[in-house]
DNA sequence: CCATTGACGAAGA
DNA sequence: TTCTTCGCCAATG
């Protein structure tokens, strides 16, 4: 298995309406990978991948910055999950930042 | 091999 | 709080 598709693996776990950030993976894999990276990696996220459910470290959508894609719909898709988003565009990531269980570290 | 470009992020100003 | 600056690293030309 390619070693990019940790990133893959980990993002696939994430429950539903909770998020992880770019550089939190980049943590979870001893910073094998960058934030910056990961980043890069999720731009060719294979089908399946619940690829909205990473943000930055922010709590905004980082894909709204891509000219050639679909603005607002990562936020849509998160809301669509009890994500919510305050006025500023950002969620309040105290609430949900996904905490992986130990066991599974 | 070198330069540039990002779905990043921490630190300063 | 908003903006730069800088380090980061895979991919691309």
């Amino acid at each position: 298995m390619a070693p990019h598709e940790l990133v893959y693996d980990w993002v696939r776990k994430i429950p539903k309406g909770r998020v992880l950030t770019y550089g939190v993976i980049s943590l979870l894999l001893s910073k094998r990978f960058s934030a910056r990276a990961v980043g890069w990696f999720m731009h060719g996220s294979p089908k399946g991948v619940p690829w909205h459910r990473v943000v930055n470290a922010s709590g905004g959508c980082s894909t709204d910055r891509l000219p050639d894609f679909p603005q607002g719909l990562q936020r849509h898709l998160l809301e669509r999950e009890g994500v919510v988003f305050g006025t500023n565009g950002k969620m309040k990531l105290k609430k949900y930042l996904w905490i992986p269980p130990v066991e599974k570290r």
